[in-house]
DNA sequence: AGTGACCCTATAGTGACTACAGAGTCAACA
DNA sequence: TGTTGACTCTGTAGTCACTATAGGGTCACT
């Protein structure tokens, strides 16, 4: 399989997949004749783990390790847990804070109901004054 | 006031306060006899309203819009509106998806609820099938 | 031979910082 | 005067996960 047609079976970019390959997270391709990559089975498997676990946002430096308990599975899964804890908890902080800041912005957004000049503008004022109460 | 007195004051870091100065986002300072910044009220009073911004994680390009719209009282604040909305927009997409990823975590948590091996991790299973069911 | 789709490597850019190297300045102290 | 630690400067590079571009090769078809 050409790094094309690997695009079109896990929907992630050339580019990326070459990437990928340079950082370590794919094992490099055996080239044909004309020095192009040839992808099998196992490549595919692996970079839609990879994808999946970028889809869970999870940094490339853990889904590594992941990639690593995959393949010792003797290893103790007690990190395994603390991989997903940890992505879990950076979650659910961005989580609340996006709630912070959707409200704000609302109530930002509430200070103009209409169109008229900046120096009229509630939002602008607010931003001004939220700035000053700050400084 | 001086760089590191700026920093004080607003809890922007110094490189940072100099990455937005090269940027545009802050007037150049005026420089004393040994070649320190030197900044006024209307450098911290800016910075303010610019660290405020990011804090509602908008983009530096549209916080410079913002501050033009400062510099301009007559303009429209047809804009500014569109700026908010738009972030507010982003910020919505965004919460959407987080709530979405948080619910996929949670769930793969819990596929494992005691330490045992990688081989019978419930967390690895699941990633590798869901990540079949997309190859 | 020409052409378009595909592939290659190397390099640089994105956005918003952040760190580091090497050097100058300053005030306090011995 | 010299030393020292805190502060400042510019220039450059790195972070993260891509993404784009330049310049060139390969291949199948016309």
């Amino acid at each position: 399989m050409r790094i094309g047609e690997l695009h079109q079976a896990t929907g992630v970019n050339i580019e990326t997949i070459r990437y990928y390959e340079k950082e370590g997270l794919l094992a490099a391709a055996a080239r044909s004749a004309n020095g192009y990559r040839n992808y099998n089975a196992a490549h595919l498997e692996r970079l839609s783990f990879i994808r999946h676990c970028r889809a869970l946002e999870m940094p490339l430096a853990e889904i590594k390790q992941m990639l690593d308990f995959v393949a010792h599975p003797e290893a103790d899964c007690g990190d395994i847990n603390r991989l997903i804890d940890e992505q879990l908890t950076r979650v659910r902080v961005r989580l609340r804070s996006m709630h912070a800041l959707e409200k704000q912005l609302s109530q930002l957004r509430a200070q103009c109901g209409k169109s008229h000049t900046a120096a009229e503008c509630g939002i602008l004022h607010e931003l001004v004054v939220a700035a000053q109460g700050e400084a």
